[in-house]
DNA sequence: GCTCTGCGCAGAGGA
């Protein structure tokens, strides 16, 4: 039987005298998740009891195969010789990082924080690796090298190499492979699977394996390995596939391959006579333990939040290619590390604040791994409700795009909805995605009634689960390192408040009919450090930035333009455009760029010189915070970082920004809505923006004129999150209503509607998130709307919740209905806001007012407001709201 | 018990 449940009693290791002679044994108590269970003590026995080093009460803890017996007359469990302990299930760890965990515990952890920067030995490896799973999948070896160091342009051409020589490395090391392919292809029945993605819900591990042959995982090795043995560290990853392998099979492969295709140099075959470059291994029961017992070590040190200091394991220093940055990090962090340490302490607030952050960020890591969890954990219809996935599909086609790289099409349930867009990376499988083949792969195309997802196996279609990722979350701790480990000292004085920020130069007339938007050029030209621009709604502060950009650009300097959303980037770059100014690189995916902007859109493909200047020599580079972390970025040094947005970002999310810069300018307005968070307890929810906004107010400008709504509608908001200071920029903007529009009969709309604020209440009732009643009167309000004349386009609909957002779609099929979140950034003539709930206003998404302050903001020249009078008066600040809105 | 965008997927290697 299977045993899971916190612990909430460990005692100690005790040595006793068992039939099969001396053992260790370890008791823990743990409260069973299921069932009426009492809690039950566990007995550890042999190797597992070295886990009293690493338990803590409160660890959730698995055990499989166990055994009851009765001991004093009080049933307890004991392992068994199949038994499995696993720490923290959910917690789910990378084969990677139990790979580099087993080297020394400490790599594990350098790398995690400083990330892995761009380099040729890493950057030549990932190239073998993918002609390798060309060959698998059936392409030519000529082609598939050619095209792939083709695609690998920029980063040959940021590393000086030249092609032909890679190429030609490449062939030599793929070649090795080749023969070897062959010659097992014409002997034996070989059944091939590359890149398989593979997750273990028992194991709490996830990776990919390079291939898997016959139930075998394979992993292959471009490094050197002069021994004849296969690298330990080596056998670990492979093991740890055979763990997922074999937990998905029941049954656990009991060898590993490993391929070296260094060890085929001419010389080594002449030296031993073996052609092949590859190297099986055993896999016993003990390895697979083992494996598991490193894991679980990986398991309660993230749980405790500890830091590896080196001493968990028996790796020599002085070997380590780490060595360096190990004891530089030690050094500044104040850590034990068992290299020593080198050079100055940072002060403690920054060690702190350092510390409070990193916490913060592994925080989030846990709230991915529970979306992990879901995968497995939800049945169909669960997972169906919490719309993250797309089930019961019809597989309808599949075809092969090129070699290697597939097309699959499936037919879905127009009623369906997801989460899943165009683009996403999900987790396309034959039903369940961690317990029946599943390929990682991209959706290429979605609609109502079919779905297309590239792969690079086939499948048959009838799952697609979204895939989450550990990416961002990444990045973010590399950008924390970056900028508290590698920060200038004058930079951190001024995230730290120790020094204002400093303004030098003179004052121009840069923009003439605005003197806010003046000032905010002023400031961030003349600024030595740091800008701040807050803009309000509608206050131009995305003509404001493209100005700034303009005349960086005009004096010399080299921008980097940035924002947490691909529309933001998307739409600041339009702004600029708009100015006449397109000498601009945009970096990104196809799927996340607008396709108007895709003429800017970097190529990283073609000539590596070409491609590795254009990006080195481009006066702006346009991309996402996310980008920003992403090797190729790293590696780009820019005179300023002019990022928009930023009251969405995060501290270390804006760090990603501006740690390639030397100035900054951020522009946002943290009045409206925060960073996106999961875990509820986290620092991360402020933004940098508003930290030194009010920390130095002198070094920021309020754009306090706005361009979009009608003095009646944009009063509510100034007056309680502006303090009276947003206003009309002209008359004209004041007294805007319907009746300017062309073909707008305002005398033909219903008289509670006439008003440029109007409130209404249906009288209906929350269903879950959603109130079909007042959806109906929504639905009619625009009817009425559209009956005057206004076009659809020129509508949108508001609503806090997803659900309701769905339930007034279906009834205005031809106008936008969104999310108030997603509707950030844009506006309307005429916006309709559905409340949706009911009696109270207790929800948590009712709880942050900014995110009202974002729905009030969208109208142009009539804003209806649509809910419950008993809610809106439940609460002081929605009883204000209301009785604007009642005019 | 709510909102949700990112990402060149994860891993590629060096004595």
């Amino acid at each position: 039987m299977n045993v899971r449940g916190p612990v909430v009693d460990a005692g100690e290791v005790r040595s006793v005298n068992t039939s099969y002679g001396q053992s260790d044994l370890f008791e823990v108590t743990v409260r069973p998740e299921r069932g009426a269970m009492e809690p039950t003590r566990v007995t550890l026995w042999g190797k597992w009891a070295e886990l009293a080093d690493w338990i803590d009460e409160g660890m959730e803890l698995l055990v499989t195969d166990a055994e009851a017996d009765e001991y004093r007359g009080e049933v307890q469990l004991s392992t068994t010789g199949d038994s499995f302990v696993v720490v923290e299930p959910d917690f789910l760890v990378d084969v990677t990082d139990v790979r580099s965990w087993v080297q020394c515990p400490r790599m594990y952890y350098l790398n995690k924080l400083g990330g892995i920067p761009l380099n040729y030995p890493v950057v030549k490896g990932t190239l073998v690796h993918e002609v390798f799973g060309d060959l698998l999948r059936g392409r030519d070896i000529e082609e598939s090298i050619e095209d792939r160091v083709e695609e690998r342009a920029v980063d040959l051409g940021l590393l000086g190499r030249d092609p032909t020589e890679v190429a030609d490395e490449v062939r030599k090391n793929a070649a090795a492979i080749e023969g070897w392919l062959n010659q097992g292809l014409l002997t034996e029945e070989d059944e091939w699977r590359s890149e398989q993605t593979l997750v273990s819900e028992t194991f709490g591990i996830k990776g990919r394996a390079d291939a898997v042959r016959r139930g075998i995982p394979v992993e292959l090795k471009t490094g050197k390995n002069t021994r004849s043995e296969p690298r330990f560290q080596d056998k670990v990853q492979a093991a740890c596939y055979a763990l997922v392998l074999g937990e998905r099979e029941a049954e656990y492969p009991d060898t590993g391959t490993l391929i070296y295709t260094k060890n085929t140099t001419l010389e080594r075959i002449e030296e031993s006579g073996d052609l092949s470059p590859a190297k099986d291994f055993s896999v016993s029961g003990g390895f697979l333990k083992y494996v598991v017992r490193q894991r679980n070590q990986i398991a309660a040190t993230e749980f405790r939040g500890d830091v590896p200091t080196g001493y968990e394991a028996d790796a020599k220093c002085e070997y380590c290619f780490e060595q360096d940055t190990c004891m530089v990090v030690s050094g500044r962090l104040g850590q034990e590390s068992k290299a020593g340490t080198v050079g100055t302490p940072v002060p403690d607030e920054e060690r702190a604040y350092f510390d409070t952050y990193y916490t913060a960020v592994e925080a989030e890591r846990r709230a991915v791994h529970r979306e992990y969890r879901k995968l497995w954990e939800q049945t169909a219809e669960e997972r169906a409700d919490d719309d993250r996935a797309l089930i019961g599909l019809e597989p309808t086609g599949r075809e092969e795009i090129s070699a290697g790289r597939w097309r699959l099409t499936a037919r879905k349930q127009p009623e369906a909805v997801s989460k899943i867009r165009e683009g996403n990376l999900v987790l396309a499988s034959e039903g369940h995605p961690t317990r029946e083949r599943a390929e990682l792969g991209r959706v290429e195309r979605l609609d109502g009634e079919e779905i297309v997802v590239t792969t690079d196996e086939p499948l048959a279609l009838r799952r697609v689960d979204v895939y989450p990722s550990e990416l961002t979350v990444d990045r973010l701790l590399t950008a924390l390192h970056d900028a508290i480990l590698k920060g200038s000292p004058e930079r951190k004085d001024l995230l730290f408040g120790r020094r204002a920020p400093e303004f030098a130069g003179s004052h121009e007339t840069y923009i003439g009919n605005n003197e806010a938007q003046n000032e905010a050029v002023n400031l961030a030209l003349n600024a030595e450090d740091v800008a701040l621009v807050h803009g309000p709604p509608g206050t131009g502060k995305t003509y404001t930035l493209a100005t700034i950009l303009r005349e960086f650009v005009e004096r010399g300097d080299r921008v980097l333009l940035s924002a947490f959303t691909n529309r933001a980037v998307d739409n600041a770059m339009e702004a600029l455009i708009d100015q006449g100014f397109d000498d601009v690189v945009r970096v990104g995916s196809e799927s996340g760029v607008r396709d108007d902007m895709h003429e800017y859109l970097f190529e990283k493909r073609g000539d590596p010189v070409e491609r590795a200047n254009e990006l080195r020599e481009a006066p702006v580079v346009a991309a996402t915070t996310a980008s920003c972390g992403s090797r190729m970025l790293r590696e780009q040094e820019f005179d300023v970082a002019v990022v928009d947005e930023a009251g969405q970002l995060t501290e270390p999310g804006t760090f990603l920004a501006t740690n390639l810069a030397e100035r900054f300018v951020l522009v946002g307005d943290h009045e409206q809505l925060p960073p996106v968070v999961q875990a509820d307890e986290s620092e991360l929810h402020g933004s940098l923006f508003q930290r030194l906004i009010e920390r130095y107010p002198d070094a920021s400008v309020l754009l306090d004129r706005q361009y979009r709504m009608a003095q009646r509608i944009q009063w509510f908001s100034s007056q309680e999150f502006y303090d009276g200071k947003l206003r009309p920029a002209t008359p004209e903007v004041a007294g805007r209503s319907l009746a300017d529009l062309r073909g707008v009969d305002p005398s033909a709309l219903p008289a509670h509607l006439r008003d440029r604020v109007t409130y209404l209440d249906p009288d209906g009732r929350q269903v879950g998130n959603t109130n079909p009643t007042e959806a109906e009167a929504v639905a009619e309000t625009v009817q009425s709307f559209l009956d005057a004349g206004v076009a659809p386009d020129d509508v949108g609909v508001i609503a806090p919740f997803r659900a309701q957002v769905s339930e007034i779609s279906r009834r205005l099929p031809e106008v936008a209905v969104d999310t108030v979140d997603r509707f950030q950034g844009s506006a309307k003539e005429v916006v309709v806001l559905s409340v949706t709930t009911t009696g109270d206003v207790e929800s948590p998404i009712f709880e942050d007012h900014r995110r009202m302050n974002v729905a009030l903001t969208r109208a142009k020249r009539a804003l209806v407001v649509v809910g419950d009078e008993a809610a809106l008066s439940s609460e002081p600040f929605y009883e204000r709201l209301l009785r604007w809105a009642r005019g």
